[in-house]
RNA sequence: GCGAGAGUGGCGGAGUUGGCAGACGCGCUGGAUUUAGGAUCCAGUGGAUAACAUCCAUGCGGGUUCGAGUCCCGCCUCUCGCACCA
C-alpha cells in the first residue's frame, strides 16, 4: 500500500541529512560562495508561527538549488534569545530566564528540523550564549573607545581625538573625550510602568498605556547609554545606493534618517534681565561687533537662542520664536508675571506622552514667556513663546517661526494672533492666491521669489539660501547646517535578561559614584550575568534589576579603587547587530571573527526576513558593521548585499454580516458611513449592529456584493485579518505538518503568491498542493503495490519529441523562475508537467528523474524518496541541476493569432520560422479572415514574426 | 498631511521589450468509478445571449497606438510606513 506518507518519510530523511552532515559548510568556501541568511527568530514560548517558514522555505529553496548548481553554500540558523518575556516569566515563577529560553529554543529547533531546512546546525548560536555575548561586549568596548572624525568620515580610537586649546586640564579633557565617544551616557526620559515593574520601549507604549495590560506609563529621567549612530547618518544614507534592496526599503531607511539641510542662526536675547523683556540695544550692538570679529562659536553662549531652519531665506518673515518646553532657557526667559502659566504649561507637556503631543487633530497650544529676541536680519524684537509643537530632540529645540511660510507656525500664529508677514512671492499661476498670502490668510510653503526682505528682494529661494548662509557666516551669526530625524540610539534597558555592559562606575569613600567610568579590558570578557539572582514580582523601582544583584558581582575593587558595575543591560537589538558575522566563525575564542574567513564569505548574498525589521534592525546592524569596517574587522562597507522582505501571512478569509439588535441584517440600501472602530454600523434610534460570522459556503454573490444565502438581504463583508491569539485565527505549523506533511506546508507557502506580498492563509490551498504531491507520487510510484516500486508506466525509454519538449520547457521555466525567486510560478510549471505526464504511458525514467531534481528544493523529503525509488542511491541534494536544451523546446509549427483592428478574429498554424511575408500571406489566405474582410479593404498589415498578425481595414 | 506599494473571475494569483487576458491552484457544476469517501479519474467553469458567432470585461475617466492589464494625464479605493523633524 505505499501511498504517499509524509509522516513516515520526512523524519527518515531528516535523520539521514543530519547523520551525514549533508549541509555542513566548510570553513572556507570551495568554489563560488553563497551566504544565505534568515533573520533569526526570537524563540517565543508560543513556538513557530506560519510566518516563519515562509522566509525560511524561500531561502532553503535558494540554498538547495544553488548547492545543486555547484555553489558553496553557507546557511546558518540561530536564536535572538534575549527578551522581556523570559524575564516576566521569571518574575512570576522564579524560573531563571536562561532555563525558559533554552526550553523555547529546543522547541523552535525541533520545529525547524521538522520542516527539513538545510541549515548547517554545527554553526547554531544564541545571543544569550556567554561565548557569543562576550564579543557583543567586545564590540561595545570598541564603540566606547571610538570617536567619529567628521573630516575623514570614519570612526577612530578615542586616544587620537584632538583636544581643543580651550579645554584645559586632564579632567576637562576626559569629559571632552566622553562627549565624543560613540557610546556615551545621558539623562534621558524612559517609559516607566509601575504596574509591570519595568521600563518599556516606545513601541511598547500605546496612547500612554502599556501595550500589554494597558497600565499607565510615566516618563521619568534616568541615566542611559546612548550610541552615536547619527555620526554615521550620511554614510548610512549614501551606501544604500549600491545595495540590491527594494526601492521601498531604501526609501524607508532614507526617510528614517531624514537628512535635511539648512542653517543654524543665533538670535540675540541678551544676558541681562530687563523689565520689558527686551534685550538692550547697546548690548546687542556690542555682540554684533564681537561676533563679526570672533566668528560663529561651536557652542552657543547664554546671550543667544540658537535655532535651526531649512528656510533661512524666510528670516525676514520670522515674527516670533518658539522653544520646546524642555529647553534649558525656559526658566531664564520666563518673566515673573508669566512664571505660573509657563511652569504649568511645561509640567503639563511633560506629563503628556509623545503620542498625545503629536496628535495633529488637536490644535496648537503654547504660552508667552514675556521675553524677546532680536531678529538678526531686521534688528526687530520678536516675542519668544513656549510650545510643545517644537521638539527638544530635533535641531536645537528652538525655532524661528515664519507663519506665512510654514503651516505649523501659521496655525499657531492664527491661534494666538501673532503677526504674519509674507516674504516669499509664489508668483503668477501658483496654487496659492498671492493676495490672500499677503493678507495673512494662507501659508505658502513652496519656493518662490523674495519680497519684504530688504536687500535680498527679488532673489529666488535657492539663491537666497546660498547668499544668506554666506552673509550670516561673515557676520558670525549663523552657518549652514545639516540635521537628521534619526536620533542617537538609546542603548540601555532596565532589564536583567540582556547583555551586561562591560563598564565600571568609580565610587567615592561614601560609596557614591564619582562620575568617572572605567571600561573593562577586552581580556576580562566575558562578563556574565550573576547566577544567583532572585526574581521578584514585587520589584517596583525603575532602577535596573541588576541593582539588587549579589554584592560579589556588583562591586569590584581594581587598583585600590572601588567600583560598581553598570546595572543597565543592552537592548535586544545588540545581539542581532552582528550575528551574521559570528555564524562564519562561531567557535573562535581568539577574535570575534577570523579575517580570512570573513573575507571569504562576506557579504551576506541574500538576507530574508519580515518587513517589521526594515528600519531599526537593518540600520543598527549597518551602523555596527561600519564601525567594525573602520577598524578593519570586516572587509565590506555593507553587510547585506541583497535583501528581500517576505510579506505577512494573514488568517483565513472571514465572512461577516452585521445584525441589528432587532434581528434584521444590515443591507446595502441602508448604507451609512457611521461605523464603529470594530466595523459595526450605527443608526439613529438603535444600538449598533453586532458581527455575525457567515460560513464560507453560504456566501453568494449578488450584483456587486456578497450576501448570505440564508438571509439574502444581508450584506456580507469579506476580509482577511492579521493572525492573532485574540481573533483565534492563528495557524499552528505543527498541526499542518501532522495533517499534510512538511513538504506540503513548504510548497503551499511558496505557492500562495509572490514572496513579498501579503497573502491570506487557506487550508484548502494546502490540501491542493498536497493533492499535487500525491499525483507526483503516483506518477512515479505504484500506489497499489505492497512495497515501494516504480509505477509500471515508468520505463527506460527515450522520451518522445513532445515529452522531451515538456521536460525541457519545465526545466527552463523552473530554472529561470528560481533565479528570480518566483517560486509560485515555478510550482505552477511543475504542476503542468505533472498534469501532462500522468496522462503519458510509458513515462521515460530520465524525465521522471530530472523532474524530481527540479522539485527537490521545494519538497526535499518526497524527492529524496522518489530519487531512491528511481534507483539512485546517493543523496539528491548534491546532484547537479538539470540543464535544458533550447533545441528540444523548439516547435516545428506554431499557432499565430490574427487580428482585425486589434481584435482577435482567427488563428493560423505556420512554420515556427515563418518570415513576415509568409505570415502575412498565410493570414490573408485564412478562410475566416477572407470572409471577414470580403467587403473591406486592408489598408495596412502589422506582422510580428513568431507573434501575431494584425490587419487594419476600412 | 508626507512617503511607498497595490487594485485582474467566487477566492489565491499568472500575464516577457505594449502583441491570443485569466497560466497554475482552490472553489463550483456535471459525469465515471467505488460498499463508502473530505479518495481517484474525465469534462466544464469571467459575464451576457439560443448560439461552436457576437458583444462586454483587468478600480474610474481621458489620452497615445494598428493594438493597452502593461505607457501617459487626472481621479477613486485599499494596505503599509512615518507622522508638528522647523
Amino acid at each position: 500500500m505505499p501511498r504517499y506518507n509524509p509522516a513516515a518519510l520526512e523524519p527518515k530523511w531528516q535523520d539521514f541529512w543530519q547523520q551525514n552532515r549533508v549541509f555542513a559548510a566548510p570553513r572556507l568556501p570551495q568554489g563560488p560562495k553563497l551566504y544565505v541568511l534568515d533573520m533569526f527568530p526570537y524563540p517565543s514560548g508560543n513556538g513557530l508561527h506560519v510566518g516563519h517558514p515562509e522566509g525560511y522555505t524561500a531561502t532553503d529553496i535558494v540554498c538547495r538549488y544553488n548547492r545543486m548548481r555547484g555553489r558553496s553554500v553557507l546557511h546558518p540558523m540561530g536564536w535572538d534569545a534575549f527578551g522581556l518575556p523570559a524575564e516576566q516569566h521569571a518574575k512570576k515563577t522564579g524560573t531563571h530566564p536562561r532555563t525558559t529560553t533554552e526550553a523555547n529554543i529546543d522547541n523552535f529547533r525541533r520545529q525547524l528540523k521538522m520542516l527539513g531546512f538545510s541549515y548547517d546546525w554545527d554553526r547554531e548560536l544564541a545571543t544569550t550564549d556567554v561565548n557569543y555575548f562576550r564579543w557583543t561586549q567586545f564590540i561595545f568596548l570598541k564603540l566606547f573607545d571610538t570617536w567619529f572624525d567628521p573630516q575623514q568620515q570614519r570612526g577612530r580610537p578615542i586616544a587620537e581625538l584632538p583636544i581643543p586649546d580651550d579645554v584645559e586640564g586632564e579632567a576637562a579633557a576626559a569629559i571632552y573625550r566622553d562627549e565624543h565617544r560613540l557610546a556615551y551616557q545621558l539623562e534621558a526620559p524612559v517609559n516607566w510602568c509601575p504596574a509591570l515593574g519595568t521600563v518599556l520601549s516606545n513601541e511598547e507604549v500605546v496612547g500612554g498605556l502599556s501595550e500589554r495590560g494597558s497600565h499607565p506609563v510615566m516618563r521619568i529621567p534616568l541615566r542611559q547609554w546612548m550610541l552615536r549612530i547619527t555620526a554615521y547618518a550620511d554614510r548610512l544614507e549614501n551606501d544604500l545606493e549600491g545595495l540590491d534592496w527594494s526601492d521601498s526599503i531604501k526609501a524607508l531607511q532614507r526617510n528614517w534618517i531624514g537628512r535635511s539641510t539648512g542653517a543654524e542662526v543665533d538670535f540675540f536675547i541678551g544676558t541681562m534681565g530687563t523689565d520689558d523683556g527686551m534685550p538692550l540695544t547697546g548690548e546687542y550692538e556690542g555682540w554684533q561687533t564681537d561676533r563679526t570679529a570672533a566668528g560663529y562659536p561651536r557652542k552657543p553662549g547664554d546671550e543667544v537662542l540658537r535655532i535651526y531652519t531649512t528656510r533661512p531665506d524666510t528670516l525676514f518673515g520670522a515674527t516670533y520664536m518658539v522653544i520646546a518646553p524642555e529647553h534649558p532657557f525656559v526658566e531664564r526667559l520666563t518673566r515673573a508675571e508669566h512664571a505660573d502659566t509657563v511652569r504649568a504649561y511645561c509640567e503639563e507637556a511633560g506629563r503628556k506622552s509623545d503620542l498625545d503631543r503629536t496628535d495633529l487633530a488637536k490644535g496648537k497650544t503654547g504660552v508667552f514667556t514675556g521675553s524677546y529676541a532680536i531678529n538678526p536680519v531686521s534688528d526687530e524684537a520678536i516675542p519668544i513663546w513656549v510650545a510643545d509643537y517644537v521638539l527638544i530632540s530635533y535641531g536645537t529645540g528652538a525655532i524661528m517661526a515664519v507663519p506665512a511660510h510654514d503651516t505649523r507656525d501659521f496655525e499657531f500664529a492664527v491661534e494666538f494672533g501673532l503677526p504674519i508677514t509674507a516674504v516669499v512671492d509664489p508668483g503668477e499661476g501658483a496654487d496659492i492666491p498671492r493676495d490672500e498670502l499677503l493678507a495673512g490668510k494662507v501659508a505658502f510653503i513652496a519656493d518662490g521669489t523674495a519680497i519684504n526682505s530688504g536687500p535680498y528682494d527679488g532673489l529666488s529661494t535657492p539663491e537666497f539660501k546660498k547668499k544668506i548662509a554666506a552673509d550670516l557666516d561673515t557676520k558670525g551669526q549663523g552657518r549652514s547646517a545639516v540635521n537628521y530625524k534619526l536620533r542617537d540610539w538609546l542603548f540601555s534597558r532596565q532589564h536583567f535578561w540582556g547583555e551586561p555592559f562591560p563598564i565600571l562606575h568609580e565610587l567615592d569613600d561614601r560609596g557614591k559614584p564619582t562620575g568617572v567610568v572605567r571600561a573593562l579590558e577586552p581580556d576580562d570578557l566575558p562578563l556574565d550575568l550573576p547566577e544567583d539572582m532572585k526574581f521578584d514580582a514585587s520589584h517596583d523601582s525603575p532602577e535596573p534589576p541588576l541593582d539588587s544583584a549579589p554584592d560579589d558581582w556588583l562591586y569590584v575593587t581594581l587598583d585600590g579603587k572601588r567600583y560598581k558595575r553598570e546595572t543597565n543591560t543592552m537592548p535586544q537589538w545588540a545581539g542581532s547587530c552582528w550575528y551574521y558575522l559570528r555564524f562564519l566563525d562561531p567557535k573562535n575564542d581568539e577574535v570575534l571573527i577570523d579575517p580570512e574567513v570573513e573575507k571569504a564569505w562576506m557579504p551576506v548574498d541574500l538576507y530574508v526576513g519580515g518587513a517589521e525589521h526594515a528600519v531599526l534592525h537593518l540600520l543598527y546592524a549597518r551602523f555596527w558593521h561600519k564601525v567594525l569596517y573602520d577598524y578593519g574587522y570586516v572587509s565590506t562597507a555593507e553587510p547585506f548585499q541583497k535583501l528581500v522582505n517576505q510579506g505577512m501571512i494573514l488568517g483565513q478569509m472571514e465572512f461577516t454580516a452585521r445584525q441589528w439588535p432587532d434581528g434584521t441584517f444590515y443591507h446595502q440600501a441602508e448604507w451609512t458611513s457611521d461605523i464603529t472602530p470594530e466595523g459595526n454600523y450605527v443608526k439613529p434610534g438603535s444600538l449598533p449592529t453586532t458581527t455575525v460570522k457567515v460560513p464560507a459556503n453560504k456566501v453568494k454573490k449578488h450584483g456587486e456584493n456578497f450576501v448570505w444565502q440564508d438571509h439574502p438581504e444581508a450584506y456580507v463583508d469579506n476580509r482577511s485579518y492579521k493572525m492573532s491569539k485574540s481573533r483565534g485565527n492563528v495557524i499552528n505549523p505543527d498541526e499542518v505538518v501532522a495533517e499534510y506533511g512538511a513538504d506540503s506546508l513548504r510548497l503551499y507557502e511558496m505557492f500562495m503568491g509572490p514572496l513579498e506580498s501579503v497573502k491570506p492563509w487557506s487550508m484548502e490551498g494546502v490540501s491542493g498542493v498536497r493533492g499535487f504531491l500525491d499525483r507526483v507520487w503516483r506518477m512515479i510510484i505504484d500506489a497499489r503495490a505492497e512495497t515501494i516500486v516504480l509505477n509500471a508506466a515508468v520505463q527506460d525509454i527515450e522520451p518522445s519529441a513532445e515529452q522531451n519538449r515538456m521536460l525541457h520547457k519545465t526545466i527552463k521555466a523552473v530554472t529561470e523562475d528560481l533565479d528570480q525567486m518566483a517560486f509560485n510560478t515555478a510550482i505552477a510549471r511543475m504542476m503542468e508537467f505533472t498534469n501532462f505526464f500522468t496522462k503519458e504511458d510509458p513515462r521515460p525514467r530520465s524525465a521522471m528523474e530530472q523532474f524530481v531534481q527540479l522539485l527537490s528544493p521545494f519538497a526535499p523529503h518526497i524527492c529524496e524518496e522518489l530519487w531512491q525509488a528511481l534507483g539512485r542511491d546517493e543523496t539528491l541534494t548534491l546532484h547537479p541541476w538539470p540543464e535544458f536544451d533550447e533545441s528540444a523546446i523548439k516547435e516545428d509549427t506554431i499557432e499565430i493569432p490574427v487580428q482585425i483592428l486589434g481584435k482577435l478574429r482567427s488563428r493560423i498554424r505556420v512554420p515556427a520560422d515563418a518570415d513576415r511575408a509568409a505570415l502575412e500571406k498565410a493570414a490573408r489566405e485564412d478562410p475566416r479572415i477572407i470572409e471577414l474582410v470580403a467587403d473591406k479593404t486592408i489598408v495596412k498589415a502589422i506582422v510580428i514574426p513568431g507573434r501575431m498578425v494584425n490587419f487594419v481595414v476600412k
